[in-house]
DNA sequence: CTTCAATGTTAACAAATTGTTAAGTGTTTT
DNA sequence: AAAACACTTAACAATTTGTTAACATTGAAG
């Protein structure tokens, strides 16, 4: 696995470098933005660790640049970022960025992070994609094809159908739905409805079965 | 029940502790992953409760040294998190966690992720599909089928069909039936009667046969 | 072959569950 | 800022399921 670390500080390049090699990634480095975009574009790493403070290039504005280069599609990004500097949470993420760790950077946590996005990304190439007789629908795309035509469904519809498409055929409770779709949310019974409503509206009747007294179930 | 719950913070430690004793179960504490392996060990809890952000061994690393011994093979894990700790909740799900829950706390949400999780591993036990001679019942699906085609049956009268076939051959009384399908409903004795009637309607009158004076059984 | 408690049957009623609409709220797009 | 969209809910309608009462039938003991 290779990892791009990108960062003015000399000493900061040096101590992540060693502890990341330690744990056996290839590593590489750049001390600006700039010098970074050269270097992921030829080796196209798993990862990049950017420090949001720089000099010329921030890392927001390197992350969102690097999100513009489709041969890193499926870079990671992790920021470095102050303890202070609280807007780079939510200015990082929707720059596209996939975590990131606060300096002063502890290295077990930031071992411990580094090998959880490493992971996840080795792990990410389960099944996304169900077909079922006329229907397809592919998680990561948010697509949804019924006899080859596209068919737009919202967030929350999206994701009901496809869990309910997880095991075709099962029953699902209302709890089990709303624990996994809704996660941590309380909804009431009434919004599973609705929503299996639009879901029926937009592809017929005859998909999601009702089973009164117990769940819904995806069904051909 | 038995619920460990390991949290360096000690006001989460009591708060949780205070909840889901409330709860009925009996809780054991730890405020460090180490000392969380020595408890779980002893005890064999039947749910683990991580806070992933501790000092020294992290709730990802004690996940993951949890899941490396055999006496807790069965134990669920739950993690709790910061919501801005996107990653953990892949990083979490890789390491064995079973679910997990995001900081700050809502009591009612945590209870009844909990009760949800300890009910499913009470439930798992038992077989969810049989089939005797042309007669299939799928649990799961909520499906009967009877020589390949599908019969309806209303919710009461598939639970008690289901549960007059765990067993086949074996007589049933009625309270036996009134305690494994009503649950803790009273109901009248004609009650039985009348739902074995509508299951004799769809599958025919020989497979459910009437023992005078003892009971019901399902036989061929 | 009676007798009679146990079980079967039917239909009416009650309860539970789900469907539908519209409206309120918050978010994103234009 | 307006418009469009997404999500949730309340209120009510529609439907299905569950229960019971009332009466009929059965079958084993005597």
């Amino acid at each position: 696995m290779k990892i791009l670390i990108v960062d003015d500080e000399k000493d900061i390049l040096e101590f992540l470098s060693y502890n990341l090699r330690k744990e056996g990634y290839e590593i590489f480095r750049a001390n600006n933005g700039n010098s970074a975009l050269k270097v992921a574009k030829k080796e196209i790493p798993d990862l990049i660790i950017l420090d949001v403070m720089m000099p010329e290039m921030d890392g927001i504005e390197t992350c969102e640049k690097i999100r513009e280069i489709e041969s890193l599609d499926s870079t990671l990004i992790l920021f470095l970022t102050a303890r202070s500097e609280e807007y780079s949470e939510l200015a990082g993420f929707s720059a596209g960025a996939d975590d990131y760790v606060t300096k002063p950077i502890k290295p077990k946590l930031l071992i411990s992070r580094v090998n959880a996005l490493l992971r996840r990304k080795g792990e990410n190439k389960d099944q996304k994609l169900i077909k079922i007789e006329h229907i397809e629908i592919d998680k990561d795309k948010h697509l949804l094809l019924y006899k080859g035509d596209s068919v737009e469904l919202a967030r929350k519809e999206f994701n009901l159908l496809y869990y309910l498409m997880t095991v075709p055929g099962k029953v699902f409770t209302r709890e089990e739905i709303i624990f996994n779709v809704w996660k941590d949310t309380f909804v009431g019974d009434r919004t599973i409805d609705v929503h299996v409503r639009k879901i029926r509206e937009k592809l017929g009747d005859q998909y999601i079965k009702t089973i009164k007294g117990v769940g819904y179930k995806f069904d051909v």
